[in-house]
DNA sequence: AATAGTTTTGCAAATGTTTTCATAAATTCC
DNA sequence: GGAATTTATGAAAACATTTGCAAAACTATT
C-alpha cells in the first residue's frame, strides 16, 4: 500500500498511468482536460480523484507537437539592467498571463546577430508569437519571421512605415517635444548628451531630431558638448562634471534619456551647480524617481507599462485570430512633462 | 520551380520534408542534428543544403516528449519593477544562456497562491530546472518540487537552513551590519521605515533584526518612527517628508532598502534638511545609483549580479549532472559600504 | 577476389498526447 | 418494453521526433 503510492509518485505519472488509475479510457483523460463537459460527472469525479493521487501534470511539450499552441510567447530585449525595459517587460508579461501565456525572456545586449540566434531558438520552441523591441532588425530576422508565418509585434518604437506592427511611443516626437522645449526657454548654448546609437535605432531618433531643431533655430552644438555616455548614473554624472568643468558652460544639458538625466543632475550638484538657476537639464523618458528627484527632472513621458499592455493585447489578438489580420501599429503619444529642472535663461 | 519554392515554405518543413529532400531517411536527419559524428562528410552536407533549402527549424516539443531536455529554466521573481530583480534575472538568464538555456519568466506580485499556479504551469512547459525568489514558499510548492524531483535553487535570500539550496545574501546579516554602522554612530534617536512584509521574507529578516539590534543596545523605534512603506520613491519621499515634519525628528533614519533610502534622501531635500548634517539616512542594497546619488548613499552591497549568476552556474549544475548532488547553498556575504549619507551624531 | 571488420544508414518501435470514428450506454418517446 | 435518439466512452491513427537494432556500404587484409 505504501509502496503503491510511493510508486505512482516515483515513475512520473502520464496520462496512460492517470486513465488506469481511473479505470477509463486514455481519450476520456485526455477529454477531462480539453472537453470536460463531455464527460459524466461520475466519471469526471473519478478522473478528479485519480489525476490527484498520481500526481499527473500535463504535457505541453506533446500537446503541442499536435499543433496545439505552446501558451508561450517570445520576448526579446536588448537588456533587462535598464528599469525602463523592465518595466515593460513586467507589463507585457502581466497581461498575456492574464491570458493563459507564459514569456521566454531574452535579452541580446544590442548585438543583432544574437537576435537571430535567439529568435531561432524561439521558434524551435514553437513560441505562439514573438515581440521584439524597436524597429531597426536585422533583414534575416524579418525574413525568419514571414517565413513561418509567426505573428510578431515589434514594441517600445512606433513608426507608420514598420515592417511589423509597432506599438510604442514616436522617439522622433519626444525628441521634438524635449527640444522645443529647450528652445522655448531662449537657450542657445546646449549640450547633448547621449547613449551609443549603434544598434538602437531608438536612441539614434531622439539624438538626430534634437540636433535638427536645434540647428534649424540656428543652435550648433560644438563637438565638446556633444556628449557620448553609456547608459549608466556613475558614467552621466563622470561626464556631466567634466563637461561643467570647461572654461565656458553651456546653459542647458538634454539628456538621451532619463537615466543620464539623472546623472547629470548628480554631477551638477556635485560640481556646486544649481539646477535650474546655473544650468537646465532635462531628459527623455519619464523613469520611475524621475518625479521625485531634487530638483524634478522635466522630461517626455514614454509610456511604459501602457506599451507592455497594448503590445501584450495586440499579440494575443494575433495569436488567438490570426485570420482576421486585425493587429496595427499603435502610436502611445509621448508627452511633455515640465518639472523643476528647466528654467528660462536669465 | 517558383512554385516549388514556395511550396516549401508554406507548409512548415519537419524532418521528413527534409529527408526528402536530401534523400535520406529522418532518422539520418534526426543524427545530423544530434550525433553529427556519425554521419558522412558527404551526408552531412546533403542535409546542410537541404535544411537550408526547406527552412527547417527543428521542434524541442518533439524531442522533450522523448525525456530529452527541454532546454528551459522557469524563473519565478516577485516582480521586475524592482530593479535590483531585473539585475539578478538579467544576471541569471545570461549565465545559464551560454549553456544553451532559454528561461520562461513569470511574476506573482507576492502572491503565494499564484505563485503556485506558475510553478505548475512551469511544470506542463517541462522546464528543466526551477528558480524561486526568496526562501519562504507555500508547502505545496515544496512538496511538487520535491514530488517532480525537479532542480531547483531559491535564489536571493541565503540561509543554511533552508529547504532548497539557497544562492543569495544573508539578509539578517545585511540588517545586523547597517543597524550596527548607526549605532555605532551614536544615534539614539532611529527611525525606520520598511515595506510591508507579508510575502517577502527578506523584509521581514531584515526588520527583526535591525529591531533587535536597536533594542539590545536601548533604543527604542516609537511607533510613529516606525514606517511601512511600499516599495516606491514617491512614497517614500512623502513619508519621509511627513516623519521630518513631525515636532521631534530622529537623527537617524533606516531604510530597508535604497529604493526606499532614495525616496528618504529627496524628502530630507526637499524638507530643507541637510543629509548628514541634519540626519542620517542609510539603506540595504548598493542599487544602481546609490553610490551616484547627492550625498552618495551608506548601505550594505547586495551582490545581484553575482547571486544570479551564481544561481545560474548551480541549477546548470544540478540539471547536467543530477546524481552527484553537488549544489548546495551558498552565502553571497554582503558588504557594508561607507559613502555620505551617513555621519556620527553631534 | 574473397573475407573480416568497420562505418554509415534505414527500419520500426517508442514517446505522451489529441482527435476522428465507431460503439456502447443511457435516455426519451410511443 | 422496445425502438429511436442522444450522450458518453474507447480504439486507433496521427503528431514530430529519437533510438536500438539490423542491414548495407565501405575498407583493410590476406
Amino acid at each position: 500500500m505504501v509502496d503503491q503510492v510511493s510508486d505512482n509518485k516515483s515513475k512520473k505519472a502520464d496520462i496512460i498511468t492517470v486513465a488506469k488509475a481511473a479505470r477509463v479510457s486514455p481519450s476520456t483523460v485526455s477529454r477531462y482536460f480539453n472537453h470536460p463537459e463531455l464527460l459524466k460527472t461520475t466519471t469526471r469525479k473519478k478522473i478528479d480523484s485519480a489525476v490527484r493521487r498520481t500526481g499527473y501534470i500535463r504535457n505541453r511539450a506533446a500537446q503541442t507537437i499536435h499543433g496545439i499552441r505552446s501558451g508561450t510567447i517570445g520576448v526579446l530585449v536588448p537588456t533587462l539592467d535598464h528599469a525602463i525595459f523592465a518595466e515593460v517587460v513586467q507589463a507585457f508579461s502581466d497581461t498575456v498571463a492574464k491570458q493563459g501565456f507564459t514569456i521566454l525572456l531574452a535579452s541580446h545586449g544590442y548585438d543583432l546577430q544574437r537576435e537571430y540566434a535567439i529568435l531561432r531558438k524561439f521558434l524551435e520552441h514553437r513560441v505562439d508569437g514573438v515581440v521584439l523591441t524597436g524597429l531597426d532588425h536585422d533583414e534575416a530576422v524579418f525574413q525568419l519571421l514571414d517565413s513561418q508565418e509567426i505573428p510578431c509585434v515589434l514594441m517600445w518604437n512606433y513608426s507608420e512605415t514598420s515592417r511589423f506592427p509597432s506599438i510604442g511611443a514616436d522617439n522622433e516626437q519626444a525628441g521634438r517635444l524635449i527640444a522645443e522645449h529647450v528652445l522655448a526657454l531662449g537657450h542657445r548654448d546646449v549640450a547633448c548628451m547621449f547613449p551609443p546609437t549603434n544598434g538602437n535605432d531608438r536612441a539614434l531618433a531622439r539624438r538626430e531630431i534634437v540636433i535638427n531643431m536645434l540647428h534649424a533655430s540656428g543652435v550648433e552644438v560644438p563637438k565638446e558638448w556633444m556628449l557620448e555616455t553609456v547608459y549608466s548614473i556613475s558614467e552621466s554624472k563622470q561626464d556631466a562634471k567634466k563637461l561643467f568643468a570647461q572654461t565656458n558652460r553651456p546653459t542647458a544639458l538634454i539628456c538621451g534619456n532619463d537615466i543620464l538625466a539623472t546623472g547629470a543632475l548628480y554631477g551638477a550638484t556635485a560640481s556646486g551647480l544649481k539646477v535650474p538657476d546655473d544650468v537646465t537639464v532635462v531628459g527623455i523618458g519619464d523613469f520611475k524617481g524621475s518625479s521625485e528627484i531634487e530638483p524634478a527632472l522635466t522630461t517626455v513621458r514614454l509610456p511604459a507599462r501602457r506599451i507592455g499592455q497594448e503590445a501584450g493585447n495586440a499579440l494575443v489578438t494575433a495569436i488567438i485570430d490570426p485570420i482576421s489580420n486585425s493587429v496595427g501599429s499603435l502610436n502611445c503619444a509621448p508627452e511633455f512633462v515640465e518639472r523643476r529642472s528647466s528654467a528660462v535663461l536669465e
